[in-house]
Order: C-alpha cells, then structure tokens, then sequence
DNA sequence: GTCTATACCGAGATAGAC
DNA sequence: GTCTATCTCGGTATAGAC
C-alpha cells in the first residue's frame, strides 16, 4: 500500500507540481483514503521526498549497473543511452527536477544536495577522462550536461507539449535508441580525417 | 496599475506554478490589494493568460524585429543570439513553458495553439532553408529546437538549480553571449576543410 | 491498519462602503 | 477605482470507532 501511494504520488506531483497535486488525487490514484497518506508518511511534504528518493533509487541502479567496457567514451555512451531510456520510461524525473528548480526553495535544495550534485561531479569526471583521451567535442562538462537533460531528457520530459508540436513518439523503444544515438553522435562526433 | 499585476504575475507563476501562486502573493508584490485582480481581470486564469501573452509579445519584439541579413544561416544566427538574450532576460517564459508542458491540460493547450506552434514552425522554415543552402550541422528542425531550448532556455529558466551545481552566472551579460556563440558553434559546425 | 467524520486553514471570489 | 469585510470551497491533517 505505501508502495502503490508511492508510486501515485510519482505521477501526480510531476504532472502537477507540489501544490498542485493533492493528497486526495494521490490517494485516489493508489486506490487508497486520503487518511492513508498521513498515516504511512507524516506529511505530504514527507511523502514528496519519500517519492523522490524512490525515483532516484530507480535511476542509480540503472546507471550504476556495472558496464562490460573499460573505454572511457564507450562507458560514458552506454551510460548516455540508459539515461535516456530511463528518461523515456519515467519522465516524472525530469518533470519534477523542472518544476522544482524554478525558485530557490527547501525542497530544491535538498533535492540539489541529495540527488544532483553527486551524479553532476560523476558527469564532470566521466567528461574529464573522455577529453583526457582526446574524444568526446570541444564542450565543457556543464554543456554536455545541458545537452544531455535538453536533448536527452526534456522531450520525455514536455511530452505532452510535443505531442501537440509535431508526431515524434517518444513512448516507441525504437525511437528512443534512435534518439539516444543522434545525441551521442553530437557529443562524439565523427573525427576529421 | 493592471500592468503592475501583470509583471508580478510572470514571476509568480514562473516561480511557483499556477496552482502555487496566489492571488494574495501576486497582489502583494504589484504592491496593491488582493481583489484587485478579479477587479482588473476576470479571474486568476485570465491573469495567467494575460500575463503569458504579454510575455510572448516582448519575445516577438525581439525576435521578429528586422535583421540586416539576407543569408538564411546569418539570420538564424542572429534570431539565435536573440532568443538566448530574451532566456536570460527573462526566465519566466520557459519556467512558465516547462510548469505547464507536464500534462495535458486546457492550459497547455492554449498556450501551445497560440504562442509556441507559430514559433515551431518559424524554426522549422528556417532550418530547411539553411539545410538547403548545405549549411548547419546534420540535425532534424526537432533536434535543433531541442537542443535551443535545452542549452539556450534552460540553463536560465533553472538557474536556481545550477546556481547551486556551478559558479556559472547566467546573469553576466558576457557569459550570456559566450553561451549563444557554443550553441550557435555547436549547430554550425566549420565545415571539413 | 483502515475506515468515517471533522477540525482547521488558506485559497479565490464577491459585496458594498467610500 | 480602490478599500475592508466576508463568503465559500477545497486543501491538509487529526480524532476516534472498528
């Protein structure tokens, strides 16, 4: 039951932002009493980091699951493609870190120090080696994060705006690797002969 | 006095999502009392939408004004520079963007019929032509308004998040342009001698 | 642990004096 | 046009029976 409140709670606060969602939707949503929330976190203001946690959980084991490669580029575009498959199959992620990081607040910064900040210096330090090694374009490590959330997790992320906008899909699998691939494609561009 | 509301309307609904901005806020900030708004508005939805259209009419000053070129990649340059100018200035039109782009809704629907599908297809006409003319890198007009939202939008619609990952200040004028020089560097790539 | 009933507060909107 | 006072509703949280 905290499971399914969990997972509903996921899906209304990324639609809808913290004050926009109720717990009575959440409640709805998970086949539970409004009540239910109080009892299994003790705010909804828990139930929102509880949520968060969880989402991130999600994204660290698949991005932390081990790579068969030891090439710093090659480990980097596998890495690149998990998250965009994952920005695809959960779009909440980005929903929430777009809604939250409009104003400083205490829910933006604990998300920052929780959650962000470790996987951007884990992006600093992949880029670092993938340079180092004479790949990757001429960028710093904030664009390529920029590019990254821009292209790789933003699409997923405003679906319902593009859908109106033009008839990219972002729910097909095949669409999905093809756009993780023309991203990679832009960070690791083909070396001039 | 109504246009008082209306800019302290922009950076409460940027700020803070429609649901999450209150009337009482909004008042307080244009310095005048609560049932102001429904005296010169009709309601919180027509402030929103008043506010969100006087947004995209300072977009369209800048943007639609007249260019000096006549080459098709030099005027999408210099609308590109523009439009990274407009983001920096003024952040609460793509933080408005991404509140809303979460889930379908009256909201976003309005807002995408109206403003951003007339500037999605100006960006398609002008990548076409460019493409034509065997100029810009090897992208869809999609990609190309991904990765202008991604890394020109973005980074100052989020600001409060990344003011807390780097010590990159959007709000410098110099960093500003230097940022719209990468994008536009990144999307005209030199040519292979 | 889960239910119903409800307390309590903040929100948008309105009434009516000036 | 602008003010104060207030209505009404929807929100979170709690009480207490089962």
């Amino acid at each position: 039951m905290a499971d399914d409140l969990l997972e509903a709670a996921l899906v209304e606060f990324a639609a809808h932002g913290f004050e926009g969602a109720s717990t009575r939707s959440i409640a709805e949503r998970a086949g539970a009493h409004q009540p239910q929330i109080n009892y299994h976190f003790a705010s909804k203001e828990q139930l929102w980091r509880a949520a968060v946690d969880h989402l991130f959980g999600l994204l660290a084991a698949d991005l932390d699951a081990p790579q068969a490669y030891d090439d710093p580029a090659a480990v980097l575009q596998e890495s690149i493609r998990r998250f965009v498959r994952f920005s695809a199959a959960r779009p909440e992620l980005h929903r929430i870190m777009n809604l939250e990081s409009t104003a400083s607040s205490p829910r933006l910064a604990w998300i920052a120090d929780q959650h962000v900040r470790p996987r951007y210096q884990l992006v600093e330090l992949a880029w670092a080696a993938v340079r180092a090694h004479g790949e990757g374009a001429d960028l710093t490590a904030l664009e390529v994060w920029e590019i990254l959330i821009g292209m790789g997790a933003l699409p997923f992320a405003n679906a319902p705006l593009l859908a109106r906008l033009t008839t990219f899909d972002p729910g097909d699998p095949r669409a999905v690797e093809a756009h993780a691939a023309r991203l990679i494609t832009l960070l690791f561009p083909a070396p001039v002969p």
